[in-house]
DNA sequence: GCTTTGACTCTCG
DNA sequence: TCGAGAGCCAAAG
């Protein structure tokens, strides 16, 4: 881990459920910050690779945003837990949200 | 140590 | 409804 407010931020991601997602502006709203932008950093640069659901955020708008690996994989991932994905947003996004 | 950049979000035209 | 601009925080150069 690199600093602590990315452990924040994993730890965060940690607690999603299979299934469900979340958006920047959650995690960041849940470190009582608006540090959107920073909260997607951290997980670009997740070393808990794997560990860290990091395919599970998207933007607060529920548009997949970006990722690391391509958008497509992102894309995959989540329609791999159950989560039907429409060009590149979430259909159901409402209803997968995750709140913490 | 200051400047730039980024997997963002909000507001305005 | 959609595109552009401004604002925000943290990390990297």
């Amino acid at each position: 881990m690199a600093t602590e407010f990315q452990n924040k931020v994993y730890r965060l991601l940690k607690r999603i459920p299979r299934g469900k997602v979340t958006t920047y502006k959650h995690i960041a709203h849940a470190l009582k910050c608006k540090a959107y932008r920073a909260v997607g950093m951290a997980c670009n640069k997740n070393p808990f690779a794997p560990k860290v659901p990091c395919h599970r955020v998207v933007n607060s708008d529920g548009t997949l945003g970006g990722f690391a690996r391509g958008v497509k994989a992102k894309k995959a991932l989540l329609t791999r837990e159950g989560i039907e994905i429409k060009n590149n947003a979430i259909v159901k996004f409402k209803q997968v949200v995750y709140r913490f």
